[in-house]
DNA sequence: AGCACGCCGACT
DNA sequence: GTCGGCGTGCTC
């Protein structure tokens, strides 16, 4: 027997298979899809199984090692959706099948991630004679047919063993998970009768993308769970991803109360250890339904019944490092095979979601109203006409609403919106901010240079200080510190207790979780955050939201900007009046920008149709495709060398596509590599990935120059 | 990836 | 003459 065996090595060069003897008391347990150890070059490694034969192959092979699992770890809907990752990312194969796995999974030489057990003893016999000790030990099974080795208590394991030995025990050995669920159901919520419908409308028989727009506290969660609920009743399962962020207790716990133990998590919060018990309970089926966050679009669910992904705009869902997969595309193909539903929920679509839903690629489900309640009012705060009457970041609009709410006992959320900190340039007299003369782009300000630069095109302008809107001296780069506006809060309302949470609060394990707590308890007053307090919160004594500085992500330089901004906003708006009427205070220095107006009607529908016509005179997505390559060199002469090459060859060969750059990556150097970015632009390119192929392939073997291709970036 | 092989410069 | 730089090729 003979079989092709992927290696554990990331490298181009050897991602291929490479073919082994296998001795013959091992020929019984190959199976394909498990792990084998061999020999390579001179080294032992693993590697997974995927071809079995019997045909010679002309070259003297070497023989398999080792068998490593007696379970299929690369089941062949796994082995398959694989090699439609590689076609999708050009990313190689080996990377892809790491990818889907937990680490305990993985083809590493050495994982030291086992099973847990419990030991318990049995007894067998009981007719012969014993000692003194050896009759405590009996008695203690008296109608028990197993005791667990913690209810032995006061007896060494010698004795037990003595006793194991003469055969009147025997020790058993239970798998033990590490995770506990629990099993309390509750009785579920009556639906509405919006609700009911779009239930009705999904069909489960049948593989469709819907997707479910439902503003802000709309009850997403509770028709996933009915649909969910419908999916069991055919004795199927089902899979939930929902960003990292937001699979929170509060989360976990809404799907327990529902489904009890039948419940799997697969989240970056759980040991190693814990993610490969509950990856083994789902692949032996002890778990129906599957919550995960982006990898666990790959949890080995035999007899998938539908599919839910909840905001389904979070860029989460895009892994930011090879392989570089987009969670959604792998639930499409998982979706289409097994013939079943894809839901994918947002209160905000993803522009590109909302266009299909338009051209009916998607069937569009619609939640237009909130359980209990309405949408809070949104007043826009121009910052422009407060200048004098602020009270540091605090205009007196917000302040004054804060202490109407704070003074009747209920809760506030702030948002400090941190993103694109410091790295724009905007006129601290008009509000003008500096762009790209070719994109529409804000300009980032570099500072060891001292110019602004466009990341899209490589436009670079030296940086002044005089405003060409106002002429006014006054270009000044903006950013905010949270632990700032903390002083403030303090300042400004000494009674009340604030809790922040941030990246800096928030990194240490557990601490995310301690937050929502303590502000669900009313242990605090008011919640300063950034983006993590946007995202599926439920607190329902918040009845207002406050966001500091609108205008910061606006001035990201990336195309989708404003579309980021409207969501975020729009996101956190939706935590204020969960329960009674809310209200939300929106302070900027953009009054004016569509992605601002638009927010007080909650009109995502109205910033649609702006935002495409934008996107449509720029040729940006959802009009155009696009993908990055990032080019990248230790050497800088090399660098700019090689990438002008590629473009060149680029052009020769790709008609049908926009090519831009070089321009500068940001940052241009990390980890001591010099980086520079291509971006195409295009509507159907059929050489594509023909061309990218070839690229990769040109430079896999050079080790001064690494390429890194990037499709439908979320970031560049 | 990691290592051997091999072909060129500069040094005891 | 030799030591060692890293470009190229190979691993079943």
């Amino acid at each position: 027997m003979v079989i092709g065996v992927l290696v554990e090595i990331t490298n181009k060069n050897v991602d291929k298979l490479f073919y082994y003897k296998v001795p013959k008391n091992l020929e019984k347990d190959i199976r394909i899809g498990i792990r084998v150890k061999v020999p390579f070059a001179n080294k032992k490694l693993e590697g997974f199984v995927l071809e079995i034969t019997n045909k010679k192959i002309d070259m003297d092979l070497k023989e398999v090692i080792a068998i490593v699992d007696n379970e299929i770890v690369l089941t062949e809907e796994l082995i398959k959706l694989g090699k439609e990752m590689k076609e999708l990312t050009l990313a190689s194969l080996i990377s892809c099948y790491q990818a889907m796995l937990p680490k305990a999974l993985k083809a590493k030489n050495n994982t030291l991630i086992n099973k847990k057990y419990d030991v318990y003893y049995r007894l067998n016999k009981k007719e012969e004679k014993f000692n003194s000790k050896q009759q405590e030990i009996i008695s203690l099974f008296k109608d028990k047919k197993l005791v667990p080795r913690q209810e032995i208590i006061n007896i060494s394991l010698s004795s037990l063993n003595t006793l194991v030995k003469k055969g009147v025990l025997t020790k058993v050995e239970k798998e033990h998970y590490r995770l506990e669920h629990n099993n309390e159901k509750v009785k579920k919520h009556p639906l509405t009768a919006e609700q009911k419908e779009v239930v009705r409308k999904v069909d489960m028989d049948r593989f469709n993308t819907y997707l479910l727009y439902g503003v802000t506290g709309s009850g997403k969660t509770e028709v996933y769970m009915e649909l969910i609920e419908k999916a069991l009743e055919k004795g199927k399962r089902a899979l939930v991803l929902v960003p990292e962020i937001s699979l929170t207790e509060q989360m976990i716990d809404r799907f327990e109360k529902r489904f009890g133990t039948s419940i799997a998590t697969l989240h970056s919060s759980l040991s190693e250890g814990e993610k490969y018990d509950e990856y083994r309970r789902i692949s032996k089926g002890e778990a129906d339904v599957v919550i995960g966050a982006r990898s666990a679009v790959f949890a080995p669910i035999s007899n998938l019944g539908i599919v839910v992904i909840d905001e389904e705009h979070s860029e989460s869902y895009k892994q930011d490092s090879t392989p570089r997969y987009n969670a959604i595309d792998i639930a499409k193909i998982r979706a289409k095979d097994n013939n079943i539903p894809l839901i994918l929920g947002s209160a905000t679509p993803l522009l590109e979601s909302f266009a299909r839903a338009n051209k009916k690629v998607y069937k569009l489900l619609t939640l237009k109203n909130r359980i209990n309640t309405t949408l809070p009012a949104i007043e826009i705060v121009d910052l422009n006409k407060e200048i004098k009457s602020m009270q540091g970041h605090f205009s007196s609009t917000l302040i004054e609403k804060m202490k109407e709410k704070l003074a009747r006992g209920e809760q506030v959320i702030l948002l400090l919106n941190r993103r694109g900190y410091s790295s724009f340039v905007t006129c601290q007299n008009c509000g003008e901010v500096i762009k790209c003369p070719h994109c529409d782009i804000t300009l980032t300000y570099h500072k060891t240079s001292h110019n602004l630069r466009c990341h899209y095109c490589g436009y670079a302008t030296k940086f002044y200080d005089k405003c060409p809107n106002c002429q006014e001296h006054a270009l000044k780069d903006l950013g905010v510190g949270t632990q700032k506006i903390e002083e403030e809060l303090k300042n400004l309302f000494p009674d009340n207790k604030v809790i922040r949470m941030d990246f800096d609060t928030t990194s240490r394990k557990g601490m995310h979780e301690k937050i929502i707590n303590t502000f669900k308890n009313h242990e605090a007053d008011i919640l300063l955050g950034t983006q993590v307090v946007a995202k599926g919160l439920d607190f329902p004594n918040v009845t207002l939201v406050g966001v500091i500085n609108a205008d910061t992500s606006l001035n990201i330089p990336d195309f989708r900007s404003s579309e980021n901004t409207f969501s975020l906003l729009l996101q956190v708006a939706g935590r204020s009046g969960r329960r009674n009427k809310g209200e939300v205070v929106i302070q900027t220095y953009n009054p004016d920008h569509y992605a601002i107006k638009l927010l007080n009607e909650h009109n995502y529908e109205k910033f649609y149709q702006q935002e495409m016509m934008i996107r449509r005179n720029l040729k940006y997505p959802p009009y155009y495709y696009l993908v990055h390559i990032r080019v990248s060199s230790k050497k800088e002469d090399l660098l700019s060398l090689e990438t002008k090459k590629i473009i060149g060859a680029l052009k020769r060969n790709l008609k049908e596509t926009i090519i831009l750059g070089p321009s500068i990556s940001n940052p241009y150097k990390l980890n001591n590599n010099f980086r520079l970015s291509i971006i195409l632009k295009y509507k159907y390119e059929e050489r594509l990935n023909d061309t990218l192929n070839k690229l990769i392939d040109h430079y896999k073997g050079n080790n001064n120059i690494k390429i890194d291709i990037d499709f439908n970036p979320r970031h560049f």
